[in-house]
DNA sequence: CAATTCATGGCAACCGGTTGACAAATGCAT
DNA sequence: ATGCATTTGTCAACCGGTTGCCATGAATTG
């Protein structure tokens, strides 16, 4: 076998233009194999089936693949196979600050585990969260859903196809990742009561939420316990402004502390509050949900319950990964704990106002 | 239909009917044209080139892949055509708020022409985001850029191969998106000029930003041009924490009004100086830059250079699929405009505190 | 009516790895 | 040296589209 030189290894040279497609032509299998006298075949199991060849033959192969500077073409690997070492990463909002951490949690373990995220929205959008989840589901190994809107079924039914991990919701037969929200409201209504107050209010999101439900359930039961009353108002939208217009309900309705569905619906309550003369926390103690980038700008800075949005994301990627990799449950809820982080806006109440 | 569980992670040594059958059969190109009654080959044109067969056959075609709800294997296609209506974008660091319009921006122009966005980051090292856009390279049909931290030469080479997009950096034979700093700069320096004072400090950002100098030249500018003297402060880093640390040397320096590199800055230093009892904006004036998501939620609000971050993904987003689709230009930048938006940390001048 | 386009569909060779089946080579005990 | 089990490498058939080339028949033209 003569020592003959690859034409193309030759980068110090001018514009290596070559008829046709743009200029990438890579190495293959079938170039490593010429190199070091072996079958293509036996080049693959080299590369990707440790131990199925010798020793020698290994380190043959894999020193001709360096010098060629070889990397796997990941559709061909793809077309036998079905893996493609990427998962998806389905969003109800990105403008939403809530999956800031999410998103940045998800990638962070995707990437450290060699795996490829690919992000789509579904704008609030069932419809449009479906579409998104089938047009993914033909290009990764595994989808996650953070918050979805879709149904149950739907759900299921993608579930079928490949695995599914679910953030923010719980779905029988779907391996879940949801915050407990009990501990962090606990200790929110806990440090109401020990504050004076008797009433608290809960400015609630949008009805297909599966978590504002729990947010209100937990905040009753927490009232029941303390012996505080609890009250339920509505928002239009989870947002700053849905947040604003809430104000007139939360003064009507007569509750001297405030659970929010968000912590965009706190800092939209607490500046309107603000603009209406009433004093937070003096008059009126608010208390978010989430803890959201810039949840601390505010003055007084915000009191939250927070959900480990960052960690959600990453325990959802790893129980992913796990699952693809033929590990772990292929359903259950996982729990991740939710903690009162105590700011400015909560505290002793002052019905004469400033002390 | 009966509640069966799906075998899911069983990829032990169970009953395997069918080797690399990832769970789901799809119908292929194959089945239709059975269906149809013609060649693949047709079949695949009817699909990918149209006026390429009869109207006739065309029908019977996509009647036949309706029937059979086909879709597209990506990989199969990408296999020999190289195209994967896939494109990357690598961002600096996910946890920094600047980031989200621009991903938002670009994956709201991807998907709406029926691209996918995959999402990388550097976490502001050179050498994780060249790694990075090497992977990414592979598997998608063009790169986008947000703010890179590798050298020139790096990006132009990548750009060697697949259609590459730059976002916050102007590089020589690179597409280009870049807001343009001169008229949001001069319209805070002339309100500055105008609330009566005389000498600005500007926050200066990373020394590796290239949009930092910018700024600065900017200020510069600006400033001669209304007769104020600019006086440069360095940061240690672009966050909240580092916009603290600037307090002290901001007051050293005598300067009443502030520009600071980015919005972060701007609220940690306006944090400080609150906390050390200095009135904002009665004593110091405080700009941003960028108009982040939260920058309105401080008391007071942040007055900011508004960077149009995701007119900037939507831009970088459009000039990289135009590129793809063959038109466009191969080079040469676009500039966005910036704004000034005016709120309450910037004012006159009240040498003797409140008024 | 013959000659020449032109539109249309079929054939088959790819793209680059993966993998079941099998043969050759090796090891080991007899 | 023979027989048998075990490695190790090769062959070839995929995976599912794409596309250059060719054959066919219809349409156009002289």
């Amino acid at each position: 076998m003569t020592e003959h030189t690859v034409p193309h290894a030759a980068p110090s040279s001018g514009p290596d233009k070559k008829p046709g497609r743009a200029g990438k032509s890579h190495a293959t299998i079938y170039d490593i194999a010429k190199v070091a006298g072996v079958n293509p075949s036996t080049v693959s199991r080299a590369l990707s089936k440790p131990g199925r060849v010798s020793a020698k033959t290994q380190k043959l192969i894999e020193e001709a693949a360096a010098g060629l500077d070889y990397q796997v073409n990941p559709f061909a690997r793809a077309l036998p196979t079905g893996r493609t070492n990427t998962f998806g990463l389905i969003v109800a909002d990105i403008t939403n600050p809530t999956f800031f951490d999410i998103i940045r949690g998800a990638e962070t373990t995707a990437t450290g585990r060699d795996y490829t995220l690919v992000l789509a929205e579904s704008a609030e959008s069932p419809a449009t969260e479906l579409t998104a989840a089938r047009r993914l589901m033909a290009t990764v190994d595994g989808l996650i859903l953070a918050s979805p809107r879709m149904d149950d079924d739907n759900i299921r039914a993608l579930a079928l196809a490949k695995p599914v991990v679910v953030i923010n919701r719980e779905v029988e037969g779907i391996p879940c990742v949801v915050p407990d929200v009990n501990k962090g409201i606990g200790e929110a209504v806990r440090s109401m009561a020990a504050n004076g107050h008797k009433k608290v209010a809960y400015v609630a999101g949008p009805p297909q939420s599966w978590m504002s439900e729990r947010r209100w359930e937990g905040l009753q039961a927490a009232c029941e316990w303390s012996r505080l009353e609890a009250v339920r108002l509505e928002s239009a939208k989870p947002t700053v402004d849905g947040g604003r217009q809430t104000a007139r309900d939360v003064r009507a309705s007569g509750a001297t502390a405030v659970l929010t569905y968000n912590d965009l619906l706190a800092i939209g309550l607490m500046q309107e509050l603000q603009a209406a003369g009433i004093l937070v926390p003096d008059q009126v103690s608010i208390v978010g949900f989430d803890d959201i980038f810039g949840a601390d700008f505010t003055t007084p800075p915000l009191t939250t319950v927070r959900s480990p949005l960052g960690e959600c994301g990453e325990a959802a990627a790893t129980r992913l990964l796990d699952l693809l990799g033929g590990s772990g449950d292929p359903a259950g809820t996982l729990r991740v704990e939710t903690e009162l982080v105590l700011r400015g806006s909560s505290g002793r109440i002052m019905p004469n106002g400033r002390s």
